[in-house]
DNA sequence: ACGCCGATGTTGCGCCTGTCAACATACTTG
DNA sequence: CAAGTATGTTGACAGGCGCAACATCGGCGT
């Protein structure tokens, strides 16, 4: 924790990930570069590498910034919920939210991060993230929503399913033009899979369907 | 159609489009560089701008190419199928393969094209290959493993958990560690999914959950 | 109060890339 | 076979990454 207080400019590391957020929000993930964030925060080019080692490491900083985000669009988006179905499925609808309004950040915690297993403190906030959306499949089993066992495979599934959605949507691939008719595909879709998951035997079965040719 | 013959060194498109996914598989995408693809096709560093505009126009050539491939995949994946519901899952299981075998060209794909609209020759590539996932979904409708109604959304559906599941996977995210566990998770995710589907109403609703706050 | 030391920020550099302009080469067509 | 054009090369410039050397400033011990 460096909270006491800044030497030169105050913060610069702060500074520089709010910084890198902007950018990448305003100017497209091709200006997100060192020396653009630099000049941002008013700052020589160099100065950044005073507090990350390149220009991943910073990367990484605004992907940890964006899960923290993430996980809190999920929570707001639940905190409605009627029922821990219905939270299940806002949750997933508060993801695909957050992914729709801030698609660039969105695209830098999972696209141009390589190794962010390299980077230790900021893959634990993508941990934390997905740690929401387990918790919700646990309450939704508690309330006889679904089937009780090991909770996770069925975790994977709800986030894989509203993870491609999201980056899809970003990529333009769906026919789906206002953000409004996304968030309600995404509806439909969960609720799709949340009928079939009731069902289901929540372990996945031995794979044996397709050999290598 | 250039097929007729190669003037210097001979059907230099297709060399290049080669190479850059050479490049790619074997040296990731921080090495794609349009002089590095150039070197490994032994042209001059500007050799390439007789064929294609930019580097974007290069790396549109590569998706292109992939979504073949990716199209393929799936149609030889769901070739040994028993009958439709069954050939929907294998297409799917194609889907993820092909993403595990070639992760970097896949994520070509969809992530590092800002604007694939821009190069309609190949967006075409892309629209096909949704086109399998598609006619697997009309023709397991028609033998009555689904409602019957636009296949479109449904269609979605499917293809956003499969792409969610490659994505995460490439990635590193799910707590898969071979290839085999990540395809055997694939057919119970996409058996999850389908148990679900042939219940639901084949139509989004309405959208009226989430609110911008 | 003072002087030192390390943390922070700056300047300048080498190498790399993308792209333009000018030039060189060789196929093709009349 | 001559000209024109498609193809490939060389050289240049701007801008980015990251190293190294230098400058500045806060905190600490005395």
């Amino acid at each position: 924790m460096k909270r006491a207080r800044p030497y030169h400019h105050g913060n610069l590391k702060q500074a520089l990930i709010q910084a890198a957020v902007k950018v990448l929000a305003k100017m497209g993930p091709r200006a997100f570069t060192l020396r653009e964030v630099a000049r941002q925060a008013k700052v020589s080019h160099n100065a950044p590498y005073r507090h990350f080692r390149d220009k991943d490491e910073l990367l990484a900083a605004v992907a940890g910034e964006g899960f923290e985000q993430l996980a809190e669009s999920m929570i707001t988006a639940a905190a409605g919920a009627g029922n821990a179905l219905e939270a299940l499925e806002l949750s997933g609808l508060g993801y695909v939210h957050f992914a729709l309004e801030w698609p660039e950040h969105f695209s830098a915690m999972f696209d141009y991060s390589q190794d962010l297993g390299a980077y230790p403190e900021y893959a634990a906030s993508g941990r934390r993230a997905f740690q929401v959306l387990l918790d919700n499949i646990v309450a939704a089993q508690k309330a006889g929503h679904m089937p009780s066992g090991d909770p996770q495979p069925l975790a994977l599934v709800a986030w894989s399913l509203v993870h491609g959605i999201a980056k899809l949507a970003i990529a333009k691939r769906l026919p789906l033009e206002s953000a409004d008719a996304i968030l309600g595909f995404t509806e439909f879709a969960t609720r799709a899979l949340g009928d079939g998951l009731s069902n289901v035997v929540p372990s996945p079965p031995a794979h044996g369907k397709l050999r290598k040719r």
